[in-house]
DNA sequence: ATGTTCTATGGAAGGGCTTTCAAAAGTAGG
DNA sequence: CCTACTTTTGAAAGCCCTTCCATAGAACAT
């Protein structure tokens, strides 16, 4: 029925063997009988089964990623990294999309069942220690993305100073009153960016009353929304109370819906209020967002990396590596004279 | 080292064929066994081996995605439809992010790996002829999604239809002078909506000039990107000819850039000029959309159905399904008083 | 020519599972 | 208690590959 190297070795009176190390490119094989077995292997059209090779191999070259993907544009860039990485090193990638924290559990075994893939990458989600035990015992190498485990290798960005450069800028310009509309403190990220925020108003001196903070209740992507954003803002303005002359959002997304929300009470940005956001989303380039950009195709990249690396070596050490998200400046700090901004 | 069914075997005192009965459920074991074999596989903590069930069974349970879904949020909704469905089954989802039309055939080729996958599903791509062929000899299962072979299940949008409705909603609202905004002519959806759109126009009486359609230049992600509708809209406005009244938009995304233009210049949506386009993506209601919604996630449920029927029975006739899309009236379009639009 | 070292090659083993086949055990009928 | 079935079970074969091992032959040294 399909064409297997058996065919081959009959086709090209050769053993298996010999088929399989022309087909492997290994050594110790005669230019003569090689190009033998090459042509017939293409005339026949052969495919290895990439199972069968799995399986002898003890080696898949195929990933997997658990990833919150379908609510957050930063995971679709940054597994845009991952997949060319992989693709060009000729690795396959399975997916699973999580909803919930829950879910990673679910998938963890999947991932884990033995044989089935080399290794998994996971994003942005708590690892639960029961799974890290487990995960060690097995040695299934695992590699975590925006989210931290002491035992496990970890690819983050550095929030606090990202938050701490995104409020200098804003400290820079002039601006005394700066706000924040965060996300649920649910999350690391969100948390982090807060206290980082905190702490830099404190080092220049000034303190913040805490009704300038406004952290979203929302569960659904952890307040990481437009949503979120627009109803943070709303809330915000309905209190009444002197609007900050700035604002650190901490994701561009809730920036969208927190210029939607202000621009609905006829605030302009950045002339009535200045804005600075978080992660560089491909869409923030379009709302002309001043943002803390987190290299993400970059950090997709190098997940990948790292994991090969521990699939080479599987004892050596534990590393973690901090991105440090860079400053971009659009218009909606109104720094860069410029730029126009233009909303709809 | 890893525990395997000759372990439980030789715990159990059965054989591993008795092992592999009770672990897949067949008939004929006594309960007695059954029950010593499942409490001896809990203990040893047996996980089975996918890639040795998949050489075994001739079945991989995975499929793989061959999808441009870093561009377009289409694909993303889709992608979930797919994923959740496939995941319920137990099935794997392998996923190949394809930037051009060159790359699908890398892909297509890797998804062909024998044994690899169980199936394939191509989305929005057009499948090259030389493959079509190949595929049907090598009776891998594909399943076009958003895109058409004659030879190969499909599921699209009527994308004739859903024009036809944008427009006639249009007309019903009374405006005479409408224009559209298109994406590039190359891919067969553009092409569908304006000669529906066209057509329309012409069987109510109304002849409508080249200069109120705008087709979109750009290669990347045929036209249907926020800068499309954005340089469209701008490059319309700097005609400085009339504006027709009302606007149909070939997508979501693009609409969102018109807004952008058509803002910035002061013209109001819907006040000065009405628009209605097409997708219903997620972000489509944060912008107050009125447009033609496309199932996506169904979609995506029933390409993996048809999939999975299409495994079981290969020899089946093809089938192609049409989805039709339904209107969802936000404030876009002027014709709903109880929406406040707002922008920003 | 003979012995020695390499290289090229064929083929068996092994990877972990499912499935088929035949034997063993159990059940029922007489 | 024996025969004729039926059910349960163990083990071999097969899925397709890689890799190891042994052998045959070539190349070289003596």
């Amino acid at each position: 029925m399909s064409v297997t190297i058996y065919d081959i070795a009959r086709e090209a009176n050769v053993g298996i063997g010999t088929v399989s190390r022309v087909l492997n490119n290994s050594a110790n094989v005669t230019s003569q009988t090689r190009e033998r077995v090459i042509t017939i292997a293409r005339r026949l059209n052969y495919q290895p089964h990439a199972f069968a090779q799995a399986l002898a191999r003890k080696r898949s070259n195929t990933l997997s990623a658990i990833i919150p993907f379908f609510t957050n544009y930063f995971f679709i860039e940054v597994l845009q990294g991952v997949q060319e990485t992989l693709t060009s090193l000729g690795y396959d990638l399975i997916i699973h999309g999580v909803n919930s924290q829950d879910q990673v559990e679910e998938y963890l075994q999947r991932s884990m069942r033995k044989g089935r893939v080399d290794g998994t990458l996971l994003f942005s989600l708590e690892l639960p220690e029961i799974y890290a035990q487990e995960i060690l015992e097995r040695k299934t190498p695992l590699v975590l993305v925006d989210t931290f485990h002491p035992k496990f290798d970890s690819i983050r960005v550095d929030n606090t100073m990202g938050a701490k450069i995104a409020t200098e800028h804003l400290l820079s310009l002039g601006h005394k009153s700066i706000g924040m509309i965060n996300a649920n403190l649910k999350s690391s990220p969100a948390k982090e960016r807060l206290s980082s925020f905190r702490l830099t108003m404190s080092e220049h001196g000034i303190s913040i009353s805490d009704d300038l903070i406004m952290n979203s209740p929302d569960a659904k992507n952890d307040g990481f929304s437009r949503e979120s954003g627009y109803h943070s803002m709303k809330e915000f303005l309905a209190r009444g109370t002197a609007l900050p002359t700035a604002l650190f959002v901490s994701s561009d997304i809730q920036a969208i819906g927190v210029l939607a929300a202000l621009r609905e009470s006829g605030i302009r940005v950045p002339e009535d209020v200045s804005i600075v956001s978080f992660d560089d989303v491909e869409l923030a380039k379009n709302f002309d967002l001043t943002t803390m950009s987190q290299p993400m195709f970059k950090m997709g990249v190098l997940a990948v990396k790292k994991m090969l690396e521990r699939i080479e070596n599987p004892n050596a050490p534990v590393t973690s590596v901090d991105f440090k998200p860079t400053l971009v400046i659009r218009a909606s700090c109104g720094a860069n004279k410029k730029y126009v901004f233009h909303q709809q």
